[in-house]
DNA sequence: TTGTAGGCGTTATCAT
DNA sequence: ATGATAACGCCTACAA
């Protein structure tokens, strides 16, 4: 691979003269700038970032820890990452957590091996003191996506709110019993939950918790539920995987959808078109958060003195189809 | 950040010395190795990459291409890459080339401004020559996923052979008439339609071919199929997703699954679990695919004078699940 | 066992 | 306008 030093050899100039012309500097004799510009297009010239940054101190490298690439919500959020990083000129070096905050601890050493110039992270715990000084230890800007993590820049979807959209839509459905998938820690359930109290206040509503993943849990739980309740009831699983079992099983069940079940999904995967019925399903703006997460994360790197710290949680938006489109349904059966 | 050079003024030693302690050489005295280790240690000391590169020539970093890193099974895939590369000691810069053959130029080039020790890529055109030119170039050992190059390291599925699983299966479920939805470029349409031939040899039966992908043209092109033929069809999709659709598409036409029809996808996403009926699938082997690839790639790496080429296709595995297994299904009935 | 010297490929700061 | 020269952080002789 043809250094500068090598180009300067073979077009007889010396080595910064090079490193002038090839960084587009004005003060450069012409037939000079020519000579070796042309010597580095035939040699392909490309120059070493390794050495660049030893003595610029810029890398040109982002560093993205994430908890899980094989995830396709994660996996489309990195492509943003990749596409926005790409186009200010960076690279992006890429690490997966597993979940694991040991091994999130050795990513972080890792990039700093590499002195990234800044940090995109989905963390695995979020509020952890540690971690969070384990971050500022690198001493480079680091944003946080898809987390809210207090006093540092956050990007992130309001879970509380989705929730909250997800009941005030099975509420507008005329659903009058409500089952909800996944972890009552969910930031989704403390939303879904709150708002179905207050639209419901003093009409005889019960919400179904199911914690299982596992399919014979899972219907043992369904099944419970509706011998118990007998009106419409409106489903929100945590996200689209559950939703797609649930739905599974509903139609096992001959529970008719979305007459007397609608369900709504998260994360709004490409299954959901293709599903019959169609899933409805929250949609979190992930180019966006991606983008917004870069150009702030490039925003510290010209301006480090810059300390605020940005909090910034952006809406879902719930993609109504089918499976929950109960009123749409009667509307037009008259 | 801390360097050598400023631990060694801390502990009153040489530079060198301090890389002696650090990188493990036994010829050092054990008081100044504690030291020095000491030192290291309360402030964190990494080793700058940037700078053991420019020396060593070694980065370890490898660059990883792919054309799709949203996509699920890509997504997957560079997973087990960055665990496997991980482990060496590789960390990896990800592009993602979107299937565009000069913006998978310029990934190149950014590849090798970073002087990577090795590449993985999934080309956007395998056997392209002006791409083969290109990586090689580079001159740096590079390895093929996903898809054959000749002439380079290659490990891929073998899709005609995953064609002709579907094909036998299919038949062993005792399927008559047959559907292929997808291109019929693709090497899984070859190997199905071959074994298909052969297997029904006499016997009447019709291939029909779905290309469309929008939903209201795949229904249309089902109900033509299931018009003109009576036989219980085998279905073969060439990825998941476009296997859900048909199945949601079959629910509506109340053609009852696998009875009716027996659908076979591509891909065995997580889907296919949850989904009712649960969905057959050909699963591609990626955690093996990606860790030889790696192996491969780190292989060459130790001897880059060995210059022959490996080809090597793998297979993939057919899940029988309840979306075609219409021969169990009858068993059971008895 | 330890320190000195040189060099990796750049950029930046001087002179010239 | 151009060329020496130093420096970035590290490693590898070589010398002591």
């Amino acid at each position: 691979m043809i250094t500068m030093a090598e180009i300067a050899r073979l077009t007889g100039v010396s080595q910064p003269t090079v490193s002038r012309v090839l960084n587009g500097n004005k003060a450069v004799n012409p037939e000079i700038r020519e000579r070796v510009l042309a010597c580095a297009r035939e040699h392909e010239f490309q120059p070493n970032v390794m050495a660049q940054s030893l003595v610029g101190s810029k890398t040109h490298l982002i560093g993205v820890v994430v908890t899980d690439i094989g995830n396709a919500f994660f996996a489309d959020l990195v492509k943003h990452i990749e596409q926005a990083a790409g186009q200010a000129g960076y690279s992006m070096i890429l690490f997966n957590s597993g979940y694991d905050r040991d091994h999130e601890k050795e990513c972080l050493d890792v990039v700093r091996r590499y002195r990234v110039d800044g940090l995109i992270v989905v963390p695995v715990e979020a509020e952890s003191a540690q971690w969070k000084e384990q971050v500022a230890k690198l001493e480079i800007p680091a944003v946080v996506i898809t987390r809210k993590a207090s006093g540092m820049d956050s990007f992130y979807v309001d879970h509380a709110e989705a929730g909250a959209q997800a009941a005030r839509h099975l509420c507008e459905q005329e659903y009058e019993e409500f089952l909800f998938l996944g972890n009552t820690a969910d930031e989704k359930y403390i939303g879904f939950e709150q708002i179905l109290k207050e639209l419901r206040k003093g009409v005889s509503t019960h919400l179904t918790v199911i914690t299982a993943k596992d399919t014979e849990q899972v219907r043992d739980a369904l099944e419970r539920h509706f011998s118990k309740h007998q009106g419409p009831t409106g489903i929100f699983a945590y996200n689209d995987r559950r939703a797609v079992q649930v739905l599974g099983l509903l139609e096992q069940m001959r529970i008719r959808i979305p007459e007397e079940a609608g369900v709504v999904g998260f994360d709004n995967t490409y299954m959901c078109e293709y599903l019959y019925p169609k899933l409805s399903s929250i949609a979190q703006p992930n180019q966006k958060m991606a983008e917004l997460a870069v150009t702030r994360l490039l925003e510290r790197l010209e301006h480090p003195e810059e300390t605020k710290k940005l909090d910034h949680p952006l809406h879902a938006e719930l993609i109504c189809r089918e499976s929950s489109d109960r009123v749409g349904r009667k509307e037009n059966e008259k």
